[in-house]
DNA sequence: ACCTGAACACCGTTCAAGT
DNA sequence: ACCTGAACACCGTTCAAGT
């Protein structure tokens, strides 16, 4: 009755990426041991080399597929700019934390690569997920009923102050200086970060 | 005339630990091995255990005395606040940008612990460059002449807005984005964020 | 007190062999 | 085509011995 042991055939590697997720979420990205998916799965520990290259090679499909339940979770927050421009970013902020704090180790794996990692496949992924933001950010500026010069950088700006904030959270260095919530500090920088940009717009626009 | 293998006796220590930066320089956190560390000092794979419990307590005596430079670095780039505090703090944006580009895998081993890690020992020294961070805003505010009041919550959100531009930067997210120079990125930002603060301790203090 | 040598478990990776 | 078994190098860690 036991549908188990069947991976002799078909389904190795998703299983493999499902059981990385795991040791992911249990132990961060240097938990993520080849052996030890292959393990949990059932199979040897050369059965994966079938499927991935490498150790890395995993790493890098669960990472890219991170970011794309990320940019999804961004997309849900943003929820195409309702009910205003304002209030969706401010969601969609809340839902870039939340992603962060939720999964941790497999945010980490996503970000955490450092230089180690070229990662290109996972490049467009997240250039994907800050295609979201700068949608968001243009959205904000033509609320406000200024010019959407400059978004992009803008974008990146708001991207790195949520990175920032996310893994500081992350890493506890938030709770430990003073026992901060996350979330308002973000939300206040990127308002005080859109609105200063709203401003420099409109005396660039209007220096009457 | 070799004055090399006498780590019979002294310095065992302080070699490790510069083996151990060379390591991270050359391939980041994960690559920092305790038997290479031994091996490149010329000593067993067993003796660094004389000195460190384990290989967490070796990076995390190398996260420590990052955090220490790093520091060190950032109050070189205050300079005191001269010629004043806004010129001082973006001297300053620019020496954290630039420490973390110059060792980026020191700088990951700082922060890229994650969960992994509690690294308590470190958190000190993290705390200290926060309080530098901090020491710059509350001039910054005094100069514009408003309430220093929230310059903690402001510092750190200074804090994520660096630590975000330099992961993304030193991840390649950025150069990859747009072949934007992450020094203005972080310059307007910060600049923004300040000014914002500003703004809105002069409206809460003359509401005339 | 500090280090070596030998040992064990674990991991990444390869390859010849099985089905 | 997909997986097992055996093998190798490497790493973290422990411990009994050496000096």
């Amino acid at each position: 009755m036991s549908m188990k042991r069947k991976y002799h055939h078909g389904a190795l590697k998703e299983a493999l990426i499902e059981a990385a997720l795991e040791l992911l979420a249990e132990g961060g990205p240097a938990a993520l041991s080849l052996s030890e998916a292959a393990k949990r799965v059932g199979v040897t520990a050369a059965a994966p080399y079938r499927h991935f290259a490498s150790r890395d090679e995993l790493l890098n499909e669960v990472a890219r597929r991170g970011f794309l339940s990320f940019a999804a979770a961004l997309e849900k927050g943003w929820d195409e700019g309702r009910p205003d421009a304002a209030t969706a970013m401010w969601r969609m902020s809340a839902a870039y934390l939340a992603f962060a704090r939720a999964e941790p180790g497999l945010y980490a794996a996503m970000f955490g690569s450092a230089a180690s990692l070229a990662a290109e496949a996972s490049a467009d992924a997240a250039d994907h997920a800050l295609e979201i933001l700068w949608r968001s950010v243009v959205a904000f500026l033509q609320l406000r009923g200024v010019s959407a010069q400059g978004a992009r950088k803008l974008a990146l700006q708001v991207w790195a102050l949520a990175h920032g904030v996310a893994m500081l959270a992350v890493s506890g260095h938030l709770d430990a200086a003073k026992g901060l919530d996350p979330d308002p500090v973000l939300d206040t920088a990127i308002r005080n970060l859109m609105e200063a940009a709203v401003r420099r717009a409109e005396s660039a626009a209007g220096p009457r």
